[in-house]
DNA sequence: CTTATTGCAAACGTTTTGCACGTTT
DNA sequence: AAACGTGCAAAACGTTTGCAATAAG
């Protein structure tokens, strides 16, 4: 129950973007909003695209999905990380800024909020007379896992 | 002069790595080591190569480009930095581990460290079990003069 | 003379775009 | 009806790769 409110609120605020832009409310970008709420974590245009086709009915083309993303981005509704060269991942926004751990053995996502890191970071930014619109943090390693797994092979 | 020495140092150590790994000495690596070398600050792989186009006689591929780049930084011996989705951006390496804040108007890299944050990443990995081997942070947002000139503009 | 390296062009994966057609307002 | 959105295929972008020719050890 909890979480069709809270998707009705979701998909009013789009509504409301929508509509302050003169925008449209079309059947392929409730699909998309869809599609990403009930995304858990973090997808790709990719893993989004290919989840759609799975669960709908409707085909919605990758361009769609690449132009409703940034659309949904830039209304701070989604926000996106890049890691490396191979593409961009989004997350469902709305939720409280945070940083991600990354294992680059089987690309494990850790989300960590750090209150001191912020404010050390808002001081940096003061420091240069910066006005920060955002950061990017992530930590790249190695997981527990994946560092037992190194390990059971060393021991064979 | 002690650029000159410098220079020396950073090609030794690079001749080293080719030994050790029974890779060749190129004509092609050279230039491309001096190219890095006198490039100040930040480079992609693109204005390396036009740098070099205009500042040597010799035309070195693309493709040399990336390859020698790619060595380089598994050597430790350059670091990269990626952005946004367009590319990574290389730096001259051997300096100590720093951050850089982004000025995303002018393009602006501004670099800093910070110990204290060096610490808090390290203890979150270390409640993560996360054995890290790099981290990125960056601050993204709008640099003094920018914001100057937005002002300037706001007050005509 | 063996092995690594180069340049080229083709392939790659992700993202963007032009355009004729469809849909929302 | 006007304006915006769509799907498609083609283009763009940075990057990687296969290959035959070339250079270093």
């Amino acid at each position: 129950m909890k979480k069709k409110v809270e998707y009705k609120n979701y998909l009013e605020k789009f509504k409301e973007l929508l509509k302050e832009n003169s925008l449209k409310f079309t059947n392929q970008r409730e699909v998309i909003l869809d599609a990403i709420f009930s995304h858990k974590g973090h997808f790709t245009p990719e893993t989004l695209h290919r989840s759609i086709a799975k669960n709908h009915k409707e085909k919605i083309g990758i361009a769609t999905i690449y132009r409703t993303l940034s659309l949904l981005e830039n209304a701070n509704m989604i926000t996106s990380i890049t890691f490396g060269v191979n593409g961009k991942m989004y997350e469902f926004g709305e939720k409280q800024h945070h940083d991600h751990i990354i294992c680059d053995r089987c690309e494990k996502i850790i989300e960590f909020f750090d209150e001191d890191i912020e404010k050390l970071q808002d001081k940096i930014a003061k420091i240069h007379n910066f006005k920060t619109t955002n950061h990017i943090m992530q930590i790249h390693g190695t997981c527990e896992e994946c560092q037992n797994k190194e390990n059971d092979k060393k021991n064979v």
